[in-house]
RNA sequence: GUCUCCAUCGUCUAGCCCGGCCUAGGACAUCGGCCUUUCACGCCGACGACAGGGGUUCGAAUCCCCUUGGAGACGCCA
């Protein structure tokens, strides 16, 4: 047995996408286990089969995996307690379940689900919503249940819940939260499909799997009483129970896909890099106690502190996150971008596949700092690999004159006679032409640089000319001066 | 409706647990300016908050109560 080993969990169900939210409770479990040298288990909760999608497993691992957040135990990994996804748990549960029978702490119930609906809606009508189940086959006599179990009416197992007084427990993030017992019910364990609901597989396998923390969404707020009703029930140690405090959309509701992304997925799809992501939401209700906010993962780790977590729902700003991944761009790993970006101009029908790798990192680095998404790669820089087709107009309007003409005329003249050709031999060329013609750099530059892309902005012009190479840069200009003989 | 949780700049937050150092600090966004012969980065500055009301105290953003506002839960969903 590992006594006071810190192990905590991420027990998504499989019924869709990871959304941030989960990916935050996940992240925040990953931490604290890094940071304590405990473990992070990851448990599949399909115990619901009307809602389980089968894609939904590999998009959670997907997503999981692309962040960085890697599992030491689980699926795909294996582990002293598993088997880690719930449905290859069912005989477990139904072994605990007869204990709790066999002790008399569970009683069947027959009612229909047509039969409880009905019950709520009268209630509903009365305006006395709360209270739940009405607990009409509590009090059923053994001898008659177990008649009708033989004659095979279907039947869930539900919890005898105390009728008094009080449940209480101690998040810890928020402290001590008391429950009157008049808002807990008798909780179903086992459904009438042999599956258990959501309270008992997860008690009895936190329990099992030696879970030490259970941090969880805050939407299990009014659950956990009764959790803690089930650990009492069965005579075990509830772990240490804290809620996480949810993320919000920017109107104030709930993060959806409707309102832009909200899966992990789809963040990576708009252009974000899982530093970022992680880096951004590890900030969300969370900080390191001191002004800090670009952190690598181990930096986060090494600042993690669950005490540090706040209970105060959190807005999800992407502007930030914009802001923040374009701190990570800049220094990121031009090779790495790549193998991103390409896919990208690619698509876009760019020649990429007749340029060096070299070429194109270094396309990349020269992007890297004026791009917040790695998106806005595939959508500039075409010209670092075909002609420009044609000219900003207004640009063309206020660089493409017929003073400037002579200059670029000398350019493409003189580029022959530029034996290094890099930007300092460029700079010097400019200059020369500049002086030659009596022009200021500030009116020559601008024109070489609609010449050679076609837009007003980009990188810094002598880094691209160099990159672009001798060729290019005097056919290119050659365009241009023909552009403006014929336009202008 | 009932119960529970939450409440500092538009947003993320520091400070709150252990009242005075808070004329409330930082970051994003916004607006100015500087830098730059482009754009971006960077730098400087401006704008901008203790939800309201009562207490307790010599003193409250910090402790207590009420109000208001927000969120969540009230399933054979998790």
């Amino acid at each position: 047995m590992s006594e006071n080993r810190i192990r905590v969990r991420f027990a998504p169900s499989p019924t869709g996408y990871l959304h941030v939210g989960g990916a935050r409770t996940a992240l925040f479990n990953y931490l604290f286990a890094k940071k304590t040298g405990g473990t992070f288990l990851l448990r599949i909760e399909d115990t619901d089969r009307t809602r389980f999608q089968e894609d939904s497993l590999k998009e959670i691992f997907e997503s999981l995996k692309w962040m960085g957040i890697e599992w030491t135990e689980g699926p795909e990994k294996g582990g002293d307690f598993g088997p880690y996804i719930q449905s290859e748990r069912l005989d477990i549960y139904k072994k605990y379940a007869q204990i709790l029978w066999d002790r008399g702490q569970v009683y069947p119930c027959f009612c229909t689900p047509e039969r409880l609906e009905k019950m709520r809606k009268e209630k509903e009508l009365r305006k006395e919503i709360h209270g739940g189940y009405d607990r009409r086959c509590r009090d059923i006599s053994k001898e008659e249940a177990m008649k009708r179990i033989e004659v095979g009416e279907p039947y869930v197992l539900r919890l005898k819940a105390p009728l008094e007084g009080s449940i209480s427990f101690i998040d810890g993030i928020r402290g001590e939260i008391e429950t009157p017992v008049t808002m807990v019910d008798d909780t179903v364990l086992m459904k009438t499909d042999g599956y258990p609901t959501y309270h008992l597989a997860s008690v009895v396998d936190d329990h099992l799997m030696e879970i030490s923390h259970v941090l969880r969404g805050d939407e299990w707020i009014a659950s956990t009483p009764r959790h803690i009703l089930l650990y009492k029930a069965f005579g075990w140690q509830p772990p240490v129970i804290a809620h996480l405090p949810v993320i919000l959309s920017p109107d104030g509701g709930k993060l959806s896909k409707r309102k832009g992304a909200a899966s992990v997925m789809d963040y990576k799809r708009a252009g974000f890099l899982p530093e970022a992501l992680l880096n951004f939401l590890s900030l969300l209700g969370w900080n390191p106690g001191d002004d800090r906010e670009i952190m690598s993962v181990n930096e986060i780790m090494e600042a993690f502190d669950m005490h540090r977590i706040s209970a105060k729902p959190s807005v999800f700003d992407e502007q930030k996150l914009e802001w923040m991944n374009g701190q990570y761009m800049e220094h990121y790993d031009s090779a790495k971008l790549l193998a991103d970006i390409e896919p990208m101009w690619a698509e876009k029908g760019l020649p990429v596949a007749d340029f060096s790798a070299e070429y194109k990192e270094r396309v990349v680095s020269l992007f890297k700092t004026r791009c917040k998404k790695v998106t806005e790669f595939g959508e500039n820089g075409g010209y670092f690999f075909k002609d420009p087709e044609e000219y900003d107009a207004k640009q063309a309007g206020k660089q493409f004159t017929a003073a400037v003409k002579p200059a670029l005329d000398k350019i493409v003249e003189k580029t022959d006679s530029v034996a290094d050709w890099n930007r300092a031999a460029l700079e010097e060329l400019f200059h020369g032409i500049a002086d030659e013609l009596g022009m200021s750099a500030g009116k020559i530059n601008p024109a070489v640089r609609l010449a050679v892309t076609g837009v007003g902005g980009g990188p810094d012009l002598f880094d691209m000319l160099e990159l672009l190479g001798k060729d290019c840069v005097k056919r290119r200009v050659a365009a241009a001066s023909a552009w403006i003989e014929k336009n202008v």
